[in-house]
RNA sequence: CGGGCUGUAGCUUAGUCUGGUAAAGCGCGUGGUUUGGGACCACGAGACCGCGGGUUCAAAUCCCGCCGGCCCGACCA
């Protein structure tokens, strides 16, 4: 391929919006065009990286058994209603819903649980039939927020979806290590250094779930992990051995004390100097269900935090936020700053972190503006509250199997795999005829790759000042052969030559024959990130060339013979 | 959803406060000179200044509305 024939534009300059890394290289050498917000058109260049990609993934998945198929974007309601969903993703905004002319409504999907149920349900009648693994690699449509970061967070972007279907959980155990096993040679494949956590089933729902994350500075997602036990999760999901409190001591009956203007926490420690690991704060949410809206207060140590998305699942709300005053004051009936569990009004909902549970004597509000309890008892003094655990891990604190001190990192998710057993056959009514002549529902498993993400990963971790550093398997090209100077007879030959010989070895390889100057050339090719350089210049003559390794820049110069086989080697090595 | 900022040539931006002939660099075209780290010279094309309304002799500039875009925040008592 000739980068004279190719639509490739780089630009000088970082474009206004771009962010991060990934986004600003991407944008300035012509990968990717901005269509709308979070909307990308992907040029030539990116086109042949998200090929290869989707190849990785089609070949890895095949290997396993899994079989591609093509589902529609266009949904209709009646089958996200079906499944419950509608209300959920309607309510977090994410879902892009339409209406044909005849006011039927209809979203872009987000994801294919539901058409990939209906569609298995309408086909597999019989247990002979399966197990059944189906994907597809197609664009999905997320309202976001917040589009952001260029491929990162984008409200059209690629995806892969894989969707299991077995008789019986044991099949489901099968499948889900088959897809665990496919995934982590998909990502070694590409090159990328990841790490599979421990993760929380969201919005998709079931019973087990892990996320695969290329680990990057600029992640979105905060990773524990023990180095000596090899336990890791996502923080949203991740548990800890609690640091140590001060004993409570045998029950002290409860002292009320005034607290003028004492409302935080830290002001508590000094005012009655007491930790914070004896105080129990109360927290107050509203949280949403599909059918109501309700205030509930959450205890928790004082020197811990909660841990919302933990609490949305405890409770099975739609969503959560934190009360506002007006609530606050309705539910406790004192300003913000002195709610507590005595006295707490019998409507309002009372959860409990467990490094409460059990502890005796502790400080506490009281609902009452201007004062705080100490020497609270739980069950005594107040309702016994329900106890689950509410509370966010964090690094430095040991990890919950005790070998060793959790440690933190950021991630980026580019793959999610869920068991989401019977959740949406039951909900949906789908299926199959047992052994037993009995209908039974498909236990289900789903997993996902963002693919077009998975290549901004790639960059986030992998690239240096002057561009990107793509990895081989997955670089636009593999070599590029650049002519300095096209008008010599000597360059021009040898670099056709070299260009020829590196494609009949069967290399991904472009020849930069485009009248530009040397420095345009290299800082070009710098930028767009292709493994290895091979420059035709002012040796040509003598047959010499340079051969430059874009990951660290490492020259040399070689005979023009020995090019196919030093290629060769430095994408082995 | 709340707050702030912003929209001028393909890109990056100046000009807006204080109304008076739309400007620069990059990119693009033509010709010439160049050719190992984004070359140089000359000439040239390219902008309903986001859209609509208003104020004014006069609006990129002031006012109102709408539409894009960007950033931050969404309160741990």
């Amino acid at each position: 391929m000739r980068l004279s024939q190719l639509l490739v534009v780089t630009l000088r300059e970082d474009p206004a919006d771009a962010e991060v890394v990934s986004h600003r290289l991407l944008a300035r050498g012509g990968y990717i065009v901005k269509t709308a917000a979070g909307v990308y058109t992907y040029g030539p260049l990116m086109w042949r990286t998200l090929r290869k990609l989707s190849q990785i993934v089609r070949e890895e998945l095949d290997r396993e058994g899994a079989q591609e198929v093509m589902m529609p974007i266009l949904q209709p309601k009646e089958l996200w209603t079906s499944s419950g969903r509608w209300d959920r993703y309607v309510n977090d905004g994410i879902l892009f819903t339409l209406k044909d002319r005849k006011q039927t409504e209809l979203c872009l999907g987000p994801t294919h649980e539901e058409v990939i149920t209906d569609f298995v349900d309408t086909l597999v009648t019989s247990y002979k039939q399966l197990p059944v693994n189906l994907y597809q690699i197609q664009d999905k449509f997320r309202d976001e927020i917040r589009p952001r970061f260029g491929l990162m967070r984008g409200r059209e972007f690629i995806m892969m979806d894989a969707y299991s279907f077995d008789a019986d959980q044991k099949g489901l155990d099968a499948a889900y290590a088959r897809m665990d096993r496919a995934y982590r040679r998909i990502f070694e494949r590409c090159g990328l250094k990841f790490r599979v956590v421990q993760a929380d089933a969201g919005a998709i729902g079931g019973s087990g779930s892990e996320e695969f994350m290329v680990l990057a500075d600029t992640g979105e997602d905060t990773i524990l992990y023990c180095a000596e036990s090899g336990y890791a999760a996502n923080v949203e999901k991740a548990t800890s051995v609690a640091p140590a409190a001060p004993e409570g001591g045998p029950a002290r009956p409860m002292a009320k004390h005034a607290t003028p203007e004492i409302r935080s926490v830290q002001q508590l420690e000094e005012f009655f100097r007491l930790p914070a690991a004896a105080m129990a704060k109360t927290v107050l949410y509203k949280a949403v269900w599909h059918d109501r809206e309700e205030v509930v207060a959450v205890l928790m140590r004082g020197d811990l935090e909660i841990n919302e998305v933990k609490l949305a699942n405890a409770l099975n709300c739609l969503s959560l936020k934190l009360a506002d005053e007006a609530s606050i004051r309705a539910a406790t009936g004192a300003e913000v700053g002195f709610a507590g569990p005595v006295n707490l009004g019998v409507k309002v909902r009372l959860l409990a972190d467990l490094t409460v549970q059990g502890r005796t004597n502790l400080l506490t509000g009281c609902n009452e503006t201007g004062f705080h309890c100490l020497d609270v008892n739980l069950g005594r003094d107040c309702r016994m509250p329900e106890f689950h655990d509410l509370r966010t891990a964090r690094a430095g604190e040991t990890s919950p199997d005790g070998k060793g001190p959790l440690r933190q990192a950021r991630g980026i998710e580019v793959g999610h795999i869920f068991k989401l057993g019977t959740k949406y056959s039951t909900a949906m009514g789908a299926t199959f005829m047992a052994e037993n002549g009995k209908p039974q529902p498909f236990v289900m498993g789903c997993y996902g790759i963002g693919v077009s993400r998975t290549a901004a990963a790639a960059i986030e971790q992998n690239h240096d000042e002057k561009g990107m550093v793509w990895p081989a398997a997955i670089a636009p090209f593999v070599v590029a052969v650049a002519i300095l100077d096209i008008k010599r007879e000597a360059q021009s030959k040898l670099g056709e030559d070299l260009h020829g010989r590196l494609q009949a070895a069967g290399l991904d390889v472009c020849l930069d024959d485009r009248p530009l100057s040397p420095g345009a050339k290299f800082k070009d090719l710098d930028l767009l990130g292709f493994p290895v350089q091979v420059i035709v210049g002012r040796r040509a003559e003598e047959g010499v060339v340079e051969f430059v390794v874009r990951r660290g820049s490492v020259k040399s110069e070689i005979p023009a013979a020995d090019v196919v086989a030093r290629v060769q080697e430095a994408l082995r090595g």
